[in-house]
RNA sequence: GCCGACGUAGCUCAAUCGGCAGAGCGACCGCCUUGUAAGUGGUAGGUUAUGGGUUCGAUUCCCAUCGUCGGCUCCA
């Protein structure tokens, strides 16, 4: 039987196999044309309009608000007498495409506020935003505008909304069979969630029916790929209600590729300079308090705990243990960098309606490391941790990286001076790196600038993991001081990083990177023995008696079940190497091996097989 | 937190109008002794998320609580 194979991201028959790597490159190709001034965007755009027509026209007493095409498709947010339901969306998208069939031209005028205050004149989102518009508006990253903008409308059929354009130049030019609703959802107006909830239609609109199929079927591959599903599938991970939301059990199989993350790390910190540390989970409310955690981050805090009359808070972040470690000595300017790394476990308030499977979770580890240094050892030390970054995410197969750089906010600490030579510091370890970046304009925390290494996952997602962070503000709370060469005392620099991130977040994004068919090193199970009958129990164990003895995690298939059987299980588990054994291989003293792709090697001696393995474990495939 | 949908066996899902709570897979116990993706027979498994209400009677209707899912940055 014909079988479809990715060997890339182990896809099998019965998942369809989709070419990651080409798909990443078309993409890369297009980004070479903004989005903005693509046809994909008009015609999302105009298909925003046509659903927001159809929409009052159902409710003809209905507010509408803001309708932008966003990635693969758009939205429209609507103030509605009732709850869209999906039944709704059906008649709206019929509606629509009769819309389309009119072939309406859409038309563009511009015209005076007092006239487009007329024209919305019971219409009070469109009122607020003619307000804004008149005040000079904003381009999308909420920066002012340098001249003010123009107020215009399009006008298609008998619908007219306030828009910046542009569109096609009519509905016709939108494919009725290129267009789906998918789903009704809450919004705030303006995202301020002290201003009403609107209804938002989420829509997607492509430029042949073949795209949408795509389209559909990507959605499709996300969900079957989801950790949450992957991880009690494959018995890695589950959160119980029972425990509490956003806390995660780590199963046995989820928990030896977590420890063999962990090891893997461990050591390469310790060749690269770092001393680890342990700190407690709790600490006095004063540590919070001179920390500024009290001021600044109570809300992401979990209410203190009474020992003895003294409150205590459960962590929201190491730095304050770790700078008590540094300040238990006098450190000399020959000390420095210290670096102390532990993978703290914290604990932060995630407000319910946000958690999601691994991903945003209420108590995580971070990988956590605090390095402290003089002045002229920063931008080293910058670009080392940038470095290690990337050499522990490769490590792991994740390969495809963009950088975040995030600069002053408007409320912050220290001399702005510090945040420009920081900030400098880090823009030229993102440039020697070669990475892609973009300027995350004010995202910077309070306390300092940062990177923020964002990785892209097979289906070409982003997550963020790394961050590297300065912090201005800790080491003058704390005092913190070194001896310098004159003999007086002087503050150290002080940087956050954390690579992997959270062991939580990084192990779902890992699920999901590769479907769950791990790279054979990180593999829980790496290989079963499958033996045909009972008959070859015996031997079956003795071969995995001596793959074990070699390093290999082995299970023996011993159930009383057929091997076909079998190997349909391994292969749900994706396990990476099945040995199958009968009275062949009994008797040449070999194994039969078949792989997770499908591929059947065959028969091959023990040492032949352990070899191979050894080269996959090498690669780190 | 807010808006909406949802919560039935370990998993996926049924159960007409309010009238005895079911199936497949998995688990367990047998039989078969197997050659590259599911052999076969049987058994167990449920306070229908929790608490309350309406009713002769509630998985079904109502209320509350807990939890899950989608969304709440991307400005006409």
């Amino acid at each position: 039987m014909a079988r479809v194979l990715c060997f890339n991201h182990g896809c099998f028959e019965d998942e369809i196999c989709i070419d990651f790597t080409r798909k990443e490159i078309e993409m890369a190709e297009k980004k070479e044309e903004r989005y903005e001034e693509s046809d994909l965007y008009r015609i999302r755009h105009s298909a925003a309009h046509v659903m927001a027509q159809a929409v009052l026209e159902m409710f003809p007493e209905g507010k509408y608000t803001i309708g932008p095409p966003i990635e693969d498709g758009f939205y429209y947010d609507f103030e509605l007498p009732r709850s869209l339901t999906p039944d709704d969306l059906e008649v709206i998208e019929k509606r629509m495409r009769q819309i389309i069939a009119g072939d309406h031209a859409f038309e563009k005028q511009t015209l005076p506020a007092d006239e487009a205050r007329r024209i919305f004149k019971d219409q009070p989102y469109k009122l607020e935003l003619i307000e804004g518009l008149e005040q000079g508006g904003y381009d999308e990253y909420g920066q002012p505008l340098a001249e003010k903008p123009e107020i215009s409308i399009y006008t298609h059929d008998k619908f007219v909304d306030l828009c910046r354009g542009p569109h096609v130049e009519s509905t016709r030019k939108i494919n009725p069979a290129a267009i789906k609703l998918m789903s009704v959802a809450g919004a705030y107006w303006r995202g301020d969630e002290h201003k009403p909830m609107l209804q938002r239609i989420y829509g997607t609109a492509w430029k042949s029916a073949e795209e949408l199929e795509q389209y559909l079927w990507r959605l499709e591959e996300a969900k079957r790929r989801d950790h949450r599903r992957l991880g009690r599938e494959l018995d890695l991970f589950s959160v119980s209600e029972e425990v509490g939301p956003g806390l995660i059990l780590w199963h046995p199989k989820g928990a030896m590729i977590r420890v063999l993350v962990e090891s893997f790390s461990q050591r390469a910190h310790l060749e690269n300079g770092y001393e680890w540390v342990f700190s407690p989970h709790i600490g006095r409310a004063h540590l919070w308090e001179t920390s500024g955690h009290l001021d600044f981050y109570q809300e992401n805090m979990y209410s203190p705990m009474d020992i003895e009359g003294e409150a205590y808070y459960a962590k929201p972040m190491n730095c304050p243990f770790h700078i008590q470690i540094y300040k238990s000595h006098t450190r000399s300017y020959r000390d420095l960098p210290k670096r102390y790394a532990e993978y703290g476990t914290v604990y932060r308030y995630e407000r319910s309606g946000v958690l999601h499977g691994l991903t945003r979770v209420r108590g995580f580890t971070q990988d956590d490391a605090h390095i402290f240094c003089r002045p002229d050892q920063v931008e080293e030390e910058i670009s080392r941790a940038l470095d290690f970054s990337l050499y522990i995410l490769r490590s792991v197969g994740l390969k495809d990286f963009k950088a975040y750089l995030a600069t002053i906010p408007e409320k912050y600490v220290g001399d702005p001076a510090d945040w420009d030579k920081a900030t400098q510091a880090l823009k030229r370890a993102i440039e020697a790196h070669n990475i892609p970046y973009v300027v995350d304009q004010g995202g910077g925390a309070f306390y300092g600038p940062k990177i923020d290494l964002k990785v892209n996952d097979a289906l070409a997602r982003e997550w963020q993991l790394s961050t590297i962070q300065f912090d201005f503000n800790l080491s003058e709370r704390f005092n913190l001081e070194f001896i310098g060469e004159d003999g007086q005392p002087h503050r150290p620099y002080m940087v956050h990083r954390a690579l992997l991130g959270s062991m939580e977040r990084f192990f779902g994004v890992l699920i999901e990177h590769f479907a769950g068919a791990f790279p054979v090193w990180l593999s829980p199970v790496q290989a079963v023995v499958i033996p045909i009958a009972d008959r070859h129990l015996a031997y079956s164990r003795e071969v995995a008696g001596k793959l074990k003895g070699a390093g290999l995690r082995v299970e023996v298939d011993d159930r009383n079940e057929r091997m076909n059987a079998k190997i349909r299980d391994a292969q749900t588990q994706k396990i990476p190497y099945m040995l199958v054994v009968g009275d062949k291989e009994i008797e040449l003293g070999a194994v039969a091996l078949r792989l997770r792709s499908g591929e059947n090697p065959g028969a091959m001696s023990l040492q032949d097989f352990l070899e191979r393995a050894q080269q996959d474990i090498d690669k780190g495939d």
